[in-house]
DNA sequence: GAACGATAGTACCGATCGTTCTTATCTTGG
DNA sequence: CCAAGATAAGAACGATCGGTACTATCGTTC
């Protein structure tokens, strides 16, 4: 049965529906282990309409971790601009990614994951990674205005960042996110 | 042509030499990308030999992970027993992992390289993660005997560790070595 | 020197992989 | 109302995967 009856024909939406499930089994299961029926089965969309729009599964890991990347960025703009101005910006971020790490099914940073797979590899997933990296700098950068070294103090926090997220994901502990902020706390008083 | 003429028929030396083989192999490719045979091809052991030795590929990764964890505890463990005691110990370990960053074919933490592909599984990769995170934590808070609260700041140190270590991978950037420091002595700073 | 365990080399197995192709059915636009 | 495009469902393809079987040959031991 062909295209379920009643509802409309919306290329956008089919794409959007095939990332979101391609974005949940790739985190569930792993890049490498997810095998393209298992995304078929999962968005309910057939192989035809998946090679269709991302061409392969590389394809489809490039379009999911971009996807990615741009809401992680949108939702960390918006908690920045939310917050009052000075350290409390900064603060809000670890706030943020403290609530994430307490969400079911957390796996920790699809970027550095994929690139952690992709080991070796100069393709999209590092890449990807790495331009993720460089937008956490540049924001805490743009934040640490003022400070004595903005550029220095904004990459300890992606470090903090980074290894919080990453332990947090192995031992499935959300406490990473107090135990970062505590950290943060100490090198921003240090930095000002 | 079986077994190289001249070369002693030895039973460890072969497991030895396939596990270091399959280290390299899994450190470079990853584990899921990294088939058998080309273990076999790195290790010049044959097929019969690799599954008699670990039984499975899943067998293979648990006693090359074992291996490694075991490896690293004792470079640290030599490592601080040389330094001087009090914070040179721990600034010690912290030296041994910037020369590690800078090493060729630095790839970051077997374990957690392992426990990431192993995404959302319970087995071996990630308990192995999770023990050397606890490795980790403990030897820093027998370092930090005499801190305000050993226990805080010796996961504090865990976190600068695997943050650096994931950063220093994605990025190819065996500066985050000498960054890593720099946020240590900023938290021991605070810590007594 | 005969027996035996360890090993290399290689063919092979069923399963699964990513990918392509085919067919039929749906919606949309003219 | 028909042509065109989008989609679902799934068969099928070659490649590769982890794992097994088989043979021949080595070193060691008695």
């Amino acid at each position: 049965m062909p295209v379920k009856a009643g509802e409309r024909l919306d290329p956008e939406a089919t794409r959007a529906r095939i990332l979101k499930a391609a974005a949940e089994v790739f985190g569930r299961r792993g890049i490498h282990a997810a095998g393209m029926n298992e995304i078929v089965e999962a968005a309910g969309a057939s192989k035809l309409t998946i090679y269709k729009n991302f061409g392969s599964k590389e394809g489809l890991v490039e379009a999911v971790l971009t996807d990615r990347t741009q809401r992680v960025r949108a939702w960390h703009n918006e908690a920045v601009d939310a917050a009052p101005a000075g350290r409390e910006q900064i603060l809000a971020v670890f706030e943020l990614i403290a609530t994430w790490y307490a969400e079911a099914g957390f796996r920790g940073c699809a970027m550095m994951n994929a690139a952690t797979e992709d080991r070796g590899q100069d393709g999209a997933p590092r890449r990807l990674a790495q331009d993720h990296l460089r937008f956490y700098r540049q924001l805490f950068e743009r934040l640490l205005i003022g400070a004595r070294n903005p550029e220095v103090t904004a990459r300890q926090l992606v470090v903090v960042l980074e290894g919080a997220t990453l332990i947090s994901a192995v031992d499935q502990d959300p406490g990473l996110g107090a135990e970062a902020r505590v950290i943060v706390e100490t090198l921003l008083d240090a930095a000002f």
